[in-house]
DNA sequence: TGTACATCAGTGAACGCGCGTTCACTGATGTAC
DNA sequence: TGTACATCAGTGAACGCGCGTTCACTGATGTAC
């Protein structure tokens, strides 16, 4: 039998004082936030476990029940966040920017960017770690339903001021368009040690050929 | 207890009849064999796990370590016969045809065929399913590196016979090229829900506009 | 021609681990009387 | 003003599962003498 020890110096961490009633929704947030540095750290979601979030915010394991009914809600949750921000930070970079040509191409830079600052957070939002995503179909206004028409207006805001020639549908090219990005940055934050060209000059090239932009923007 | 079962009439698989001796490498082949029917049933290759290869080819878990390493050692083995065949697919297809446009289009058009008739392969492939893919850089001998050298040649082909415009190195077009088409084939095998456009039509607008082709090739 | 032995191909029990989920519980705080 | 009770927020033990890995083993077949 071991010796008494004071309670106080035990390491184990000692009963977590509860949340002031009616703020149970605090723990909701904590858990969001200890999934997302967990996603973070291991640049995808499949390490996620409802031990492993409940582990990281301090918390016993069941305790995740209490606001989520299973992991995979929770995944939802933290995907929505992440397309949310990055809609907001797209959307941040492109609107100070008059012209339409060079607001279309600072749009898909910051894109791709985005998913290089945050593989993690692209791979949760594009990749198979949250099959629900994968279920919506194309009339629902999704996330990515919402970032296909940014595009698409993008685009045709650059036909109607002649920034390109108006030979096609916008929407055919955003969707064009649209899955390439998704190449570049998945590739790029899959293959990084390809050596990839300056991800400003393939942007420019990749966005200037496929819209037929007709001249160049001036750096 | 129960009553006594005739040995020959009991479910349970006896004792499986060794391979002839040397022949122990036919084991080999029935692990790869069974991994991969468990890739294209299950479209990825994280459901992967020792015991499951094992019990898909009938054999004993401790069985797989006879020709493995471990369950990576697999994957990559697998993942190999996997690029190795795409690669021919891609070749077969476009060995036939003389003119390089159209030959430049089908070999696209083929790569991205390819992915969405073998989605479970694609991933393992080019995913994150098996991570030492990842790690070879830029000028090593890959499957992906030969892909990307094949484009180049079968731009540069075009652009030599004027078919395309010269105006921009072929190395630097078949990568962005390649990352389009990857971007296709993932977007389409994850987004199945998504009213894409047909296959032929979208490839043809995407290489046309990112080489520049000329004129668009005869139907 | 016979026999002991080495080798090959594969087995099966056991281990410790992290997982999701269940269940009854604890302890603080607010509310009704 | 006091007290019983309901509610809220969170705990912790226990379960059965599939996992990778270890270890000593089995049984057939070839080979040396």
């Amino acid at each position: 039998v071991s010796a008494s020890v004071d309670p106080a110096e035990q390491s184990a961490t000692p009963r977590r004082r509860a949340n002031q009633r009616g703020r149970g929704e605090r723990l909701r947030e904590e858990l969001l936030e200890a999934a997302g540095a967990l996603v973070a750290e291991q640049g995808d979601a499949r390490g996620l476990s409802l031990r492993a979030v409940a582990s990281a915010a301090g918390v016993a394991a069941t305790s995740v029940y209490l606001h989520f009914a299973d992991l995979e809600e929770l995944k939802v949750a933290l995907a929505q966040r992440y397309f949310a921000e990055f809609a907001a930070a797209r959307d941040a970079a492109a609107s100070s920017i008059t012209d339409p040509a060079e607001a279309l191409i600072v749009r898909c830079r910051v894109y791709v960017q985005y998913a290089l600052d945050h593989p993690g957070r692209y791979r949760v939002m594009f990749g198979r770690d949250v099959p629900p995503l994968h279920e919506a179909d194309d009339a629902a206004p999704t996330p990515s339903r919402s970032a296909l028409d940014t595009l698409a207006e993008s685009i045709a805001a650059c036909q109607r001021t002649g920034a390109a020639p108006a030979d096609a549908a916008p929407t055919g090219l955003a969707t064009l368009l649209f899955s390439c990005l998704h190449g570049q940055a998945i590739l790029r934050i899959d293959r990084p040690r390809f050596s990839w060209p300056p991800l400003d000059h393939a942007i420019k090239e990749l966005v200037t050929r496929l819209i037929g932009l007709r001249a160049p923007t001036r750096n």
